[in-house]
DNA sequence: GACGATCCGGGATGGCCATCCCGTTTGTCA
DNA sequence: TGACAAACGGGATGGCCATCCCGGATCGTC
């Protein structure tokens, strides 16, 4: 049996983290996450024994809807439209979730350990699409997953000065057009 | 007058804490820096009074040694070339120096602030680079500045899990294609 | 309506770090 | 060589933060 307040209380501390994290990124201090939500840390830290643990509830919910996207992607017929519809959609969400970002980028937080803990490979779908674009010849073949998500860390450092989607647009051409084969190679 | 032991253990210091940010970036603690020197904390802030001022005394030299790349390059002939160069020297200054990467792309450090006290303006140069090769219609006009600081960004962070030359290279060359003008706009 | 289990708040704890301070040592010059 | 200013070392201080803990409040049940 789960009390109800404590179950209240639960989802308050969610839904001010993932507000606050998507905010501030992982900066954000515990302490402020639990001002926020009116409780005390103590509360927080019951739920949630760590601060990554509490950032893995959220970001795992972002990260299934990302492989999902991917998983529909993979499915479809244009091998290079998907790879970089992925693309574009973790941009996309990292531009609207700082903690997303920082996630992605690898800064602080650890998500390959996070997508095996919860069973989602994010990287491993991204890498395929990325392999499957290259094999259709769309994507240049000497380029690797980790220089696609420096790429990706590129467009998504853009966003920390000044969110701007038409700016995420043209980063995102810049590194479509950049990704294309050589026509003379 | 200033004694001679003073001299030698800023020069100590200093030397240690070039290689000290160079390989672990800005998170390297103060008090490690004066434990490889072999000298106190105390003589540490001493001779730079804050952390930042001995970052700051390390990355002048190597600002300064680009800007002077900088006006080399922009007193050049071609425009688009000297941008390349400059953002591949750029590229290559931040892969040699996690702390200068740091610096170059703000993580904990305010190189503008920096630039301005040591009457640097490595982004001016560097602005003014992109302008030129912009308005020899040699780089897309769309993007700005602050564009072109998060490819360089994206091109610092795939240096950060492993040092890999040909990795830079491909990565400036993505970069530099997809900066092209398209050809049918 | 009362009792026990559960949860709450927020202060206490401990780690990490930059910076400051001061008793001690060392270099310099007369 | 002696005296004094200058510099040294590293412990003390204070800030920031995550995590733990426990006396007290609250919920659910009988």
């Amino acid at each position: 049996m789960v009390r109800a307040d404590a179950q209240r209380n639960r989802a308050k501390v969610l839904r001010v983290a993932i507000e606050a994290f998507a905010a501030d990124g992982l900066a954000v201090p515990v302490h402020e996450i639990a001002r926020r939500a009116g409780v005390g840390t103590g509360t927080v830290s019951r739920h949630f024994p760590t601060k990554e643990s509490l950032f893995q509830a959220i970001v795992s919910a972002r990260v299934e809807h990302l492989v999902e996207r991917a998983r529909a992607l993979e499915a479809g017929e244009d091998p290079a439209e998907a790879f970089f519809a992925f693309f574009a959609a973790m941009a996309a969400e990292g531009a609207l979730d700082r903690g997303l970002a920082d996630a992605l980028t690898g800064a602080g937080f650890d998500i390959d350990a996070a997508a095996e803990a919860t069973g989602l490979d994010l990287n491993g779908h991204f890498d395929r699409l990325l392999t499957a674009a290259q094999a259709a010849g769309e994507v240049r073949a000497d380029v690797d997953f980790a220089d696609v998500k420096a790429l990706l860390a590129g467009c998504l450092a853009r966003e920390r000065t000044a969110a701007d989607p038409a700016a995420r647009d043209r980063l995102i051409a810049v590194v479509r057009t950049g990704l294309r084969p050589e026509s003379h190679p």
